[in-house]
RNA sequence: GGAGAGGUGGCUGAGUGGUCGAUAGCGGCGCUUUGCUAAAGCGUUGUACGGGUAAAACCGUACCGGGGGUUCGAAUCCCCCCCUCUCCGCCA
Protein backbone atom coordinates (compact mmCIF):
# COMPACT_ATOMS: atom_id res chain seq x y z
CA UNK A 1 0.00 0.00 0.00
CA UNK A 2 1.29 3.24 -0.99
CA UNK A 3 1.39 6.35 2.04
CA UNK A 4 -2.51 7.80 1.83
CA UNK A 5 -0.88 11.05 2.74
CA UNK A 6 1.22 11.13 -0.66
CA UNK A 7 -1.98 10.28 -2.56
CA UNK A 8 -3.74 12.63 -1.15
CA UNK A 9 -1.08 15.68 -1.12
CA UNK A 10 0.79 14.45 -4.49
CA UNK A 11 -1.95 13.39 -6.83
CA UNK A 12 0.38 14.70 -9.62
CA UNK A 13 3.15 12.83 -8.66
CA UNK A 14 1.44 9.22 -7.91
CA UNK A 15 -0.88 9.84 -11.45
CA UNK A 16 2.80 10.12 -13.40
CA UNK A 17 4.17 6.58 -11.08
CA UNK A 18 0.67 5.32 -12.89
CA UNK A 19 1.20 6.26 -16.29
CA UNK A 20 4.91 5.14 -15.84
CA UNK A 21 3.54 1.42 -14.74
CA UNK A 22 1.02 2.47 -18.18
CA UNK A 23 -1.96 0.98 -15.60
CA UNK A 24 -5.33 2.66 -15.28
CA UNK A 25 -6.06 4.07 -11.76
CA UNK A 26 -9.12 5.91 -11.37
CA UNK A 27 -7.09 8.57 -8.84
CA UNK A 28 -9.96 10.89 -8.58
CA UNK A 29 -12.62 8.57 -6.95
CA UNK A 30 -9.59 7.72 -5.15
CA UNK A 31 -9.63 10.99 -3.35
CA UNK A 32 -13.22 11.77 -3.73
CA UNK A 33 -13.75 8.84 -1.25
CA UNK A 34 -10.94 9.74 0.91
CA UNK A 35 -12.60 13.88 1.27
CA UNK A 36 -15.91 12.06 2.15
CA UNK A 37 -13.72 9.63 4.62
CA UNK A 38 -12.48 12.52 6.25
CA UNK A 39 -15.81 14.70 6.99
CA UNK A 40 -17.40 11.39 8.01
CA UNK A 41 -14.77 11.07 10.09
CA UNK A 42 -15.11 14.61 11.71
CA UNK A 43 -18.50 14.12 12.17
CA UNK A 44 -18.79 11.02 14.00
CA UNK A 45 -15.98 11.95 16.41
CA UNK A 46 -18.02 15.20 17.42
CA UNK A 47 -20.78 12.83 18.36
CA UNK A 48 -18.33 11.16 20.13
CA UNK A 49 -16.86 13.51 21.75
CA UNK A 50 -20.29 15.03 23.14
CA UNK A 51 -21.18 11.16 24.41
CA UNK A 52 -18.12 11.34 26.53
CA UNK A 53 -18.85 14.63 27.81
CA UNK A 54 -22.08 13.75 28.82
CA UNK A 55 -20.75 10.58 30.48
CA UNK A 56 -18.35 12.79 32.88
CA UNK A 57 -21.41 15.16 33.67
CA UNK A 58 -23.66 12.22 34.30
CA UNK A 59 -20.68 10.06 36.31
CA UNK A 60 -20.96 12.91 38.61
CA UNK A 61 -25.04 13.31 39.17
CA UNK A 62 -27.05 11.01 41.64
CA UNK A 63 -28.09 7.96 39.97
CA UNK A 64 -31.87 8.59 40.13
CA UNK A 65 -31.76 12.33 40.08
CA UNK A 66 -34.59 14.07 37.33
CA UNK A 67 -31.26 15.80 36.23
CA UNK A 68 -29.97 11.64 35.29
CA UNK A 69 -32.52 10.42 33.87
CA UNK A 70 -33.07 13.46 31.28
CA UNK A 71 -28.82 13.45 30.46
CA UNK A 72 -30.20 9.91 29.74
CA UNK A 73 -33.07 10.23 27.46
CA UNK A 74 -31.29 13.20 25.69
CA UNK A 75 -27.97 10.67 25.02
CA UNK A 76 -30.28 7.83 23.69
CA UNK A 77 -30.69 10.18 21.00
CA UNK A 78 -27.23 11.20 20.32
CA UNK A 79 -26.00 6.98 20.83
CA UNK A 80 -28.47 6.23 18.28
CA UNK A 81 -26.98 9.11 16.05
CA UNK A 82 -23.87 8.07 16.46
CA UNK A 83 -24.11 4.56 15.89
CA UNK A 84 -26.06 5.03 12.42
CA UNK A 85 -23.61 7.63 11.51
CA UNK A 86 -20.41 5.09 12.32
CA UNK A 87 -21.90 2.22 10.06
CA UNK A 88 -21.64 4.73 7.04
CA UNK A 89 -18.41 5.87 8.30
CA UNK A 90 -17.12 1.54 8.28
CA UNK A 91 -18.87 1.97 5.12
CA UNK A 92 -16.93 4.60 3.19
CA UNK A 93 -13.87 3.13 5.09
CA UNK A 94 -14.13 -0.42 3.41
CA UNK A 95 -13.98 1.19 0.49
CA UNK A 96 -11.35 3.92 0.76
CA UNK A 97 -9.01 0.92 1.79
CA UNK A 98 -10.61 -0.72 -1.82
CA UNK A 99 -9.12 2.20 -3.37
CA UNK A 100 -5.92 2.68 -1.35
CA UNK A 101 -4.94 -0.92 -2.57
CA UNK A 102 -5.77 -0.05 -6.17
CA UNK A 103 -2.62 2.20 -5.78
CA UNK A 104 0.50 1.06 -7.44
CA UNK A 105 3.97 1.86 -5.79
CA UNK A 106 5.73 4.23 -7.01
CA UNK A 107 8.77 3.58 -9.67
CA UNK A 108 12.37 4.67 -9.22
CA UNK A 109 13.53 7.34 -10.83
CA UNK A 110 16.61 4.95 -12.56
CA UNK A 111 13.33 2.51 -13.57
CA UNK A 112 13.51 3.05 -17.45
CA UNK A 113 10.33 4.23 -19.81
CA UNK A 114 8.68 1.16 -21.98
CA UNK A 115 5.17 -0.65 -21.80
CA UNK A 116 6.75 -3.95 -22.67
CA UNK A 117 8.99 -6.64 -21.80
CA UNK A 118 10.63 -6.10 -25.16
CA UNK A 119 12.09 -2.07 -23.27
CA UNK A 120 13.13 -3.72 -20.55
CA UNK A 121 16.92 -2.75 -20.10
CA UNK A 122 19.41 -5.67 -20.70
CA UNK A 123 21.69 -4.43 -17.64
CA UNK A 124 24.25 -6.59 -17.90
CA UNK A 125 25.67 -10.45 -19.86
CA UNK A 126 27.61 -13.03 -18.56
CA UNK A 127 28.90 -15.93 -20.18
CA UNK A 128 29.32 -17.12 -23.88
CA UNK A 129 25.96 -17.57 -25.44
CA UNK A 130 27.32 -19.24 -28.32
CA UNK A 131 29.99 -21.50 -26.61
CA UNK A 132 27.62 -23.81 -25.52
CA UNK A 133 26.75 -26.82 -27.75
CA UNK A 134 25.07 -26.76 -30.56
CA UNK A 135 23.78 -30.05 -30.19
CA UNK A 136 21.64 -29.12 -27.46
CA UNK A 137 18.28 -29.90 -27.44
CA UNK A 138 15.54 -28.97 -25.27
CA UNK A 139 15.84 -30.83 -21.96
CA UNK A 140 12.44 -32.83 -22.26
CA UNK A 141 13.90 -34.59 -25.39
CA UNK A 142 16.90 -35.73 -24.15
CA UNK A 143 16.82 -39.73 -24.31
CA UNK A 144 16.32 -40.98 -20.89
CA UNK A 145 14.81 -37.34 -19.49
CA UNK A 146 11.45 -39.14 -17.99
CA UNK A 147 13.30 -41.87 -16.31
CA UNK A 148 14.76 -39.34 -13.98
CA UNK A 149 12.12 -36.31 -14.24
CA UNK A 150 8.99 -38.33 -14.22
CA UNK A 151 5.96 -36.35 -15.67
CA UNK A 152 3.71 -38.81 -16.36
CA UNK A 153 3.63 -40.45 -12.96
CA UNK A 154 3.26 -37.07 -11.35
CA UNK A 155 -0.06 -36.43 -13.33
CA UNK A 156 -1.10 -39.90 -12.58
CA UNK A 157 -0.61 -38.97 -8.45
CA UNK A 158 -1.16 -35.55 -8.44
CA UNK A 159 -1.79 -33.49 -11.80
CA UNK A 160 0.01 -31.91 -14.40
CA UNK A 161 2.97 -29.52 -13.34
CA UNK A 162 4.13 -31.89 -10.19
CA UNK A 163 7.05 -34.07 -11.11
CA UNK A 164 9.04 -36.83 -9.83
CA UNK A 165 12.47 -36.51 -9.29
CA UNK A 166 13.89 -39.85 -9.49
CA UNK A 167 17.49 -41.39 -8.85
CA UNK A 168 20.33 -38.52 -10.14
CA UNK A 169 17.26 -36.25 -11.02
CA UNK A 170 16.04 -36.21 -7.13
CA UNK A 171 19.74 -35.46 -6.14
CA UNK A 172 20.50 -33.07 -8.48
CA UNK A 173 17.36 -31.09 -7.01
CA UNK A 174 18.98 -31.53 -3.32
CA UNK A 175 22.41 -30.39 -4.66
CA UNK A 176 21.23 -27.43 -5.89
CA UNK A 177 19.06 -26.34 -3.18
CA UNK A 178 22.16 -27.60 -0.84
CA UNK A 179 24.55 -25.56 -2.83
CA UNK A 180 22.23 -22.90 -2.77
CA UNK A 181 21.48 -22.18 0.86
CA UNK A 182 25.13 -22.83 1.91
CA UNK A 183 26.50 -20.11 -0.68
CA UNK A 184 23.74 -17.83 0.76
CA UNK A 185 24.53 -18.22 4.38
CA UNK A 186 28.50 -17.45 3.52
CA UNK A 187 26.99 -14.23 1.98
CA UNK A 188 25.44 -13.30 5.35
CA UNK A 189 21.82 -14.62 5.13
CA UNK A 190 20.52 -16.74 8.18
CA UNK A 191 18.67 -19.64 6.99
CA UNK A 192 15.46 -20.21 8.14
CA UNK A 193 12.75 -22.80 7.98
CA UNK A 194 9.41 -21.39 7.56
CA UNK A 195 5.82 -22.62 8.00
CA UNK A 196 4.46 -23.67 4.26
CA UNK A 197 1.01 -22.79 4.79
CA UNK A 198 0.16 -19.71 5.99
CA UNK A 199 -3.30 -18.07 6.91
CA UNK A 200 -4.75 -15.17 5.11
CA UNK A 201 -3.81 -12.66 7.42
CA UNK A 202 -0.07 -13.66 5.92
CA UNK A 203 -1.39 -13.74 2.52
CA UNK A 204 -2.92 -10.38 2.78
CA UNK A 205 -0.39 -8.66 4.14
CA UNK A 206 2.25 -9.73 1.43
CA UNK A 207 -0.26 -8.93 -1.44
CA UNK A 208 -1.87 -12.45 -2.80
CA UNK A 209 -5.10 -11.97 -0.87
CA UNK A 210 -7.63 -10.67 -1.70
CA UNK A 211 -7.00 -10.35 -5.20
CA UNK A 212 -4.84 -13.45 -6.49
CA UNK A 213 -6.01 -16.05 -3.79
CA UNK A 214 -7.04 -17.97 -7.73
CA UNK A 215 -2.95 -18.44 -7.94
CA UNK A 216 -2.97 -20.23 -4.15
CA UNK A 217 -3.65 -23.74 -3.19
CA UNK A 218 -6.02 -23.31 -0.32
CA UNK A 219 -6.82 -25.98 2.15
CA UNK A 220 -9.81 -27.22 3.75
CA UNK A 221 -11.28 -27.28 6.25
CA UNK A 222 -9.01 -24.75 7.88
CA UNK A 223 -8.33 -21.73 4.98
CA UNK A 224 -4.58 -22.25 5.19
CA UNK A 225 -2.83 -21.23 2.21
CA UNK A 226 0.10 -23.09 0.50
CA UNK A 227 2.77 -20.70 -0.33
CA UNK A 228 3.62 -19.56 -3.44
CA UNK A 229 7.12 -18.82 -2.48
CA UNK A 230 8.83 -18.16 1.15
CA UNK A 231 8.47 -14.28 0.68
CA UNK A 232 4.94 -15.06 2.16
CA UNK A 233 6.03 -16.65 5.26
CA UNK A 234 9.38 -14.72 4.99
CA UNK A 235 8.28 -11.38 5.10
CA UNK A 236 5.35 -12.11 7.44
CA UNK A 237 7.90 -13.23 10.20
CA UNK A 238 7.95 -9.23 11.56
CA UNK A 239 4.38 -8.52 10.85
CA UNK A 240 3.46 -5.89 13.10
CA UNK A 241 6.64 -5.55 15.14
CA UNK A 242 9.18 -2.63 15.97
CA UNK A 243 12.27 -4.19 15.25
CA UNK A 244 15.70 -3.17 16.20
CA UNK A 245 17.04 0.05 13.94
CA UNK A 246 20.68 -1.54 15.12
CA UNK A 247 19.63 -5.10 13.62
CA UNK A 248 19.32 -3.41 10.15
CA UNK A 249 19.86 -4.47 7.63
CA UNK A 250 18.39 -7.96 8.28
CA UNK A 251 19.34 -10.98 5.98
CA UNK A 252 17.46 -13.80 5.99
CA UNK A 253 17.07 -16.87 3.30
CA UNK A 254 14.90 -20.00 3.02
CA UNK A 255 14.18 -23.16 0.67
CA UNK A 256 10.59 -23.71 0.49
CA UNK A 257 8.50 -25.55 -1.86
CA UNK A 258 6.66 -23.33 -4.32
CA UNK A 259 3.32 -24.13 -4.95
CA UNK A 260 1.39 -22.34 -7.99
CA UNK A 261 -2.01 -22.77 -10.01
CA UNK A 262 -1.22 -20.24 -12.58
CA UNK A 263 -3.62 -21.19 -15.20
CA UNK A 264 -3.60 -19.82 -18.76
CA UNK A 265 -0.20 -20.40 -20.37
CA UNK A 266 0.27 -23.08 -23.05
CA UNK A 267 3.41 -24.20 -25.06
CA UNK A 268 6.64 -24.03 -24.73
CA UNK A 269 6.45 -22.00 -22.18
CA UNK A 270 5.15 -24.72 -20.57
CA UNK A 271 6.83 -27.81 -21.35
CA UNK A 272 9.40 -29.84 -19.54
CA UNK A 273 10.50 -27.74 -16.10
CA UNK A 274 9.66 -24.81 -17.60
CA UNK A 275 6.69 -24.06 -15.81
CA UNK A 276 5.31 -25.89 -12.47
CA UNK A 277 2.74 -26.20 -10.36
CA UNK A 278 5.31 -27.62 -7.50
CA UNK A 279 9.08 -26.51 -7.50
CA UNK A 280 11.77 -26.19 -5.16
CA UNK A 281 13.26 -22.61 -4.71
CA UNK A 282 15.38 -20.92 -2.46
CA UNK A 283 14.50 -17.00 -1.63
CA UNK A 284 16.60 -14.56 0.01
CA UNK A 285 14.70 -11.34 1.76
CA UNK A 286 16.02 -8.15 3.31
CA UNK A 287 14.56 -5.52 5.49
CA UNK A 288 17.01 -2.64 5.48
CA UNK A 289 17.08 1.14 6.77
CA UNK A 290 15.18 3.34 3.88
CA UNK A 291 18.47 4.74 2.97
CA UNK A 292 20.65 1.87 2.51
CA UNK A 293 17.71 -0.18 0.14
CA UNK A 294 19.02 0.42 -3.40
CA UNK A 295 22.61 -0.16 -2.34
CA UNK A 296 20.99 -3.03 -0.96
CA UNK A 297 19.06 -4.11 -3.74
CA UNK A 298 22.37 -4.19 -6.05
CA UNK A 299 23.86 -6.20 -3.52
CA UNK A 300 21.02 -8.82 -3.07
CA UNK A 301 21.05 -9.01 -7.03
CA UNK A 302 24.86 -9.41 -6.95
CA UNK A 303 24.16 -12.37 -4.44
CA UNK A 304 21.78 -14.05 -6.84
CA UNK A 305 24.17 -13.86 -9.60
CA UNK A 306 27.32 -15.30 -7.80
CA UNK A 307 24.91 -18.47 -7.80
CA UNK A 308 24.91 -18.57 -11.84
CA UNK A 309 28.59 -17.42 -11.89
CA UNK A 310 30.09 -20.15 -9.41
CA UNK A 311 27.53 -23.03 -11.49
CA UNK A 312 28.83 -21.46 -14.84
CA UNK A 313 25.82 -20.95 -16.72
CA UNK A 314 25.37 -17.70 -19.21
CA UNK A 315 22.86 -15.51 -18.29
CA UNK A 316 21.93 -11.75 -18.06
CA UNK A 317 20.10 -9.16 -15.81
CA UNK A 318 17.32 -7.75 -17.04
CA UNK A 319 16.44 -3.66 -15.53
CA UNK A 320 12.63 -3.84 -15.95
CA UNK A 321 11.11 -1.09 -17.41
CA UNK A 322 8.23 0.81 -15.77
CA UNK A 323 5.30 -0.93 -17.41
CA UNK A 324 6.49 -4.41 -16.77
CA UNK A 325 7.39 -3.48 -13.25
CA UNK A 326 5.05 -5.47 -11.09
CA UNK A 327 2.25 -3.64 -9.05
CA UNK A 328 4.34 -3.52 -5.70
CA UNK A 329 7.80 -2.63 -6.82
CA UNK A 330 9.85 0.33 -7.00
CA UNK A 331 12.55 -1.45 -9.42
CA UNK A 332 13.09 -5.23 -10.12
CA UNK A 333 15.84 -6.95 -11.91
CA UNK A 334 15.13 -10.01 -13.33
CA UNK A 335 17.89 -12.57 -13.72
CA UNK A 336 17.84 -15.06 -17.25
CA UNK A 337 19.61 -18.12 -17.40
CA UNK A 338 20.54 -19.24 -21.08
CA UNK A 339 18.71 -22.57 -22.32
CA UNK A 340 21.12 -23.99 -25.10
CA UNK A 341 18.29 -25.92 -26.21
CA UNK A 342 15.13 -23.85 -26.20
CA UNK A 343 17.66 -20.93 -27.67
CA UNK A 344 15.69 -19.42 -25.14
CA UNK A 345 16.40 -17.20 -22.02
CA UNK A 346 14.87 -18.54 -18.94
CA UNK A 347 13.74 -16.29 -15.71
CA UNK A 348 15.47 -18.02 -12.55
CA UNK A 349 15.19 -14.79 -10.05
CA UNK A 350 13.72 -11.82 -10.08
CA UNK A 351 15.13 -9.09 -7.93
CA UNK A 352 13.36 -6.34 -6.47
CA UNK A 353 12.56 -3.31 -3.93
CA UNK A 354 10.08 -2.61 -2.49
CA UNK A 355 9.92 -0.07 -0.41
CA UNK A 356 7.93 1.14 2.11
CA UNK A 357 4.92 -0.51 0.02
CA UNK A 358 5.31 -3.64 1.75
CA UNK A 359 6.36 -3.08 4.78
CA UNK A 360 3.18 -0.67 5.40
CA UNK A 361 0.86 -3.71 4.89
CA UNK A 362 2.66 -5.69 6.61
CA UNK A 363 3.42 -3.04 9.82
CA UNK A 364 7.20 -3.42 9.85
CA UNK A 365 9.30 -0.91 11.44
CA UNK A 366 11.72 0.16 13.43
CA UNK A 367 12.11 3.27 15.80
CA UNK A 368 14.46 5.58 14.45
CA UNK A 369 17.01 6.90 16.59
CA UNK A 370 16.88 10.37 14.91
CA UNK A 371 13.01 10.86 15.20
CA UNK A 372 12.10 8.46 17.88
CA UNK A 373 9.29 7.12 15.95
CA UNK A 374 8.59 4.36 14.49
CA UNK A 375 9.39 4.16 10.83
CA UNK A 376 8.50 1.57 8.43
CA UNK A 377 11.65 -0.40 7.11
CA UNK A 378 12.46 -1.29 3.73
CA UNK A 379 11.51 -4.80 2.43
CA UNK A 380 13.76 -6.24 -0.69
CA UNK A 381 13.49 -10.14 -2.12
CA UNK A 382 14.73 -11.90 -4.70
CA UNK A 383 15.19 -15.40 -5.59
CA UNK A 384 18.74 -17.11 -4.88
CA UNK A 385 17.62 -19.57 -6.58
CA UNK A 386 14.64 -20.77 -8.54
CA UNK A 387 15.27 -24.51 -8.81
CA UNK A 388 13.82 -26.43 -11.95
CA UNK A 389 14.92 -23.77 -14.58
CA UNK A 390 18.15 -24.02 -13.58
CA UNK A 391 18.05 -27.59 -13.89
CA UNK A 392 16.69 -27.21 -16.88
CA UNK A 393 19.69 -24.81 -18.15
CA UNK A 394 22.35 -27.05 -16.56
CA UNK A 395 20.87 -30.47 -18.03
CA UNK A 396 20.53 -28.60 -21.61
CA UNK A 397 24.35 -26.08 -21.57
CA UNK A 398 26.26 -29.34 -20.32
CA UNK A 399 24.50 -32.32 -22.25
CA UNK A 400 27.34 -34.08 -23.47
CA UNK A 401 27.91 -36.25 -26.72
CA UNK A 402 27.84 -39.71 -24.87
CA UNK A 403 24.05 -38.51 -23.76
CA UNK A 404 25.64 -37.83 -19.69
CA UNK A 405 25.24 -34.11 -18.21
CA UNK A 406 28.57 -32.39 -16.69
CA UNK A 407 28.01 -31.69 -13.57
CA UNK A 408 29.64 -27.87 -13.01
CA UNK A 409 32.67 -28.56 -10.41
CA UNK A 410 31.04 -26.28 -7.90
CA UNK A 411 28.16 -28.60 -7.51
CA UNK A 412 29.95 -31.80 -7.16
CA UNK A 413 30.77 -32.50 -3.86
CA UNK A 414 27.13 -32.20 -3.52
CA UNK A 415 26.01 -34.36 -6.31
CA UNK A 416 28.92 -36.58 -5.21
CA UNK A 417 30.25 -37.38 -8.59
CA UNK A 418 31.02 -35.96 -11.92
CA UNK A 419 28.34 -36.60 -14.28
CA UNK A 420 24.42 -37.21 -14.25
CA UNK A 421 23.41 -40.63 -16.02
CA UNK A 422 20.13 -40.84 -17.68
CA UNK A 423 20.44 -44.03 -18.78
C1' G B 1 -10.28 -34.00 19.92
C1' G B 2 -12.07 -33.50 25.56
C1' A B 3 -11.73 -30.68 30.41
C1' G B 4 -9.89 -26.48 32.95
C1' A B 5 -7.08 -21.68 33.51
C1' G B 6 -5.61 -17.40 31.21
C1' G B 7 -4.56 -13.16 27.22
C1' U B 8 -4.17 -5.46 30.16
C1' G B 9 1.07 -0.48 27.85
C1' G B 10 8.59 -2.31 26.23
C1' C B 11 8.18 -5.96 30.71
C1' U B 12 5.84 -7.46 35.54
C1' G B 13 1.19 -6.72 37.47
C1' A B 14 -3.66 -3.94 39.59
C1' G B 15 -8.33 -2.85 37.99
C1' U B 16 -15.66 -6.51 37.73
C1' G B 17 -20.33 -0.80 34.69
C1' G B 18 -19.20 5.83 34.87
C1' U B 19 -14.40 11.02 36.41
C1' C B 20 -9.73 4.73 33.15
C1' G B 21 -5.15 5.57 28.04
C1' A B 22 -5.83 2.86 32.40
C1' U B 23 -2.81 2.22 39.96
C1' A B 24 2.03 0.48 41.13
C1' G B 25 6.85 -1.49 40.15
C1' C B 26 10.72 -2.46 36.55
C1' G B 27 12.97 -0.74 32.17
C1' G B 28 13.88 3.66 28.93
C1' C B 29 14.78 9.02 28.52
C1' G B 30 16.03 13.94 30.89
C1' C B 31 17.83 16.85 35.01
C1' U B 32 20.27 17.27 39.94
C1' U B 33 24.05 15.34 43.18
C1' U B 34 28.98 12.96 41.74
C1' G B 35 36.52 12.92 40.05
C1' C B 36 34.41 8.40 37.03
C1' U B 37 31.08 4.42 37.73
C1' A B 38 27.43 2.91 40.95
C1' A B 39 23.54 4.67 44.03
C1' A B 40 19.87 8.25 45.29
C1' G B 41 16.26 12.26 44.36
C1' C B 42 13.04 14.83 40.96
C1' G B 43 10.65 14.85 36.35
C1' U B 44 9.22 12.37 31.96
C1' U B 45 7.74 8.20 29.11
C1' G B 46 2.53 4.27 23.91
C1' U B 47 0.51 3.82 18.95
C1' A B 48 -2.74 5.03 14.96
C1' C B 49 -6.05 8.19 12.47
C1' G B 50 -8.31 13.10 11.75
C1' G B 51 -7.98 18.46 12.55
C1' G B 52 -4.28 22.22 13.09
C1' U B 53 0.91 24.39 11.84
C1' A B 54 5.88 26.60 7.33
C1' A B 55 7.29 23.00 10.93
C1' A B 56 6.04 22.43 15.96
C1' A B 57 2.90 23.32 19.93
C1' C B 58 -1.90 22.06 20.43
C1' C B 59 -7.12 19.87 19.86
C1' G B 60 -10.25 15.54 18.89
C1' U B 61 -11.17 10.25 18.35
C1' A B 62 -9.81 5.21 18.74
C1' C B 63 -6.96 1.26 20.89
C1' C B 64 -6.90 -3.44 27.54
C1' G B 65 -6.01 -10.89 22.07
C1' G B 66 -9.74 -10.28 17.37
C1' G B 67 -14.91 -9.54 15.94
C1' G B 68 -20.01 -8.71 17.23
C1' G B 69 -23.82 -7.48 21.10
C1' U B 70 -26.25 -5.23 25.69
C1' U B 71 -26.18 -0.07 27.81
C1' C B 72 -26.98 6.91 28.06
C1' G B 73 -21.97 4.81 29.24
C1' A B 74 -17.83 -1.43 28.59
C1' A B 75 -10.87 -3.22 30.10
C1' U B 76 -15.15 -4.64 33.32
C1' C B 77 -21.51 -7.89 31.37
C1' C B 78 -23.16 -11.42 27.03
C1' C B 79 -22.01 -14.25 22.27
C1' C B 80 -18.50 -16.07 18.47
C1' C B 81 -13.41 -16.73 17.02
C1' C B 82 -7.93 -16.86 17.72
C1' C B 83 -3.73 -17.76 20.77
C1' U B 84 -1.01 -19.46 25.33
C1' C B 85 -0.62 -22.71 29.63
C1' U B 86 -2.11 -27.35 32.59
C1' C B 87 -4.30 -32.25 32.51
C1' C B 88 -6.39 -36.29 29.43
C1' G B 89 -6.69 -38.59 24.57
C1' C B 90 -4.19 -39.27 19.84
C1' C B 91 0.23 -39.14 17.09
C1' A B 92 5.57 -38.55 13.35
Amino acid sequence: MLDPKIIRESPDLVRAAIAKKHLEVDLDAVLAIDTLWRAQLQDVEALRSAQKAANTAMAALPKGSPEFLAKVSEMKAVSAQAKERDAQLKDTEERLRQAMLSVPNLPHASVPAGKTPDQNVVYATHGDVTAVSAAARPHWEIPGFEKLFDFARGAKVTGAGFPFYVGDGARLVRALLHFFLDENGKAGYVEVSPPILVNAASATATGQLPDKEGQMYETTPDHLYAVPTAEVPLTNFFRDEIVDEASLPIYRCAYTPCFRREAGSYGKDVRGLNRLHQFDKVELLKWVHPATSYDELDKLRLDAERLLQKLHLPYRVLLMCGGDLGFSQSKKYDLEVWSAGQQRWLEVSSCSNFETFQARRAQIRFRSKESGKPELVHTLNGSGLAVPRVLAALLENNLQPDGRVKIPSALVPYFGKEYLIFA
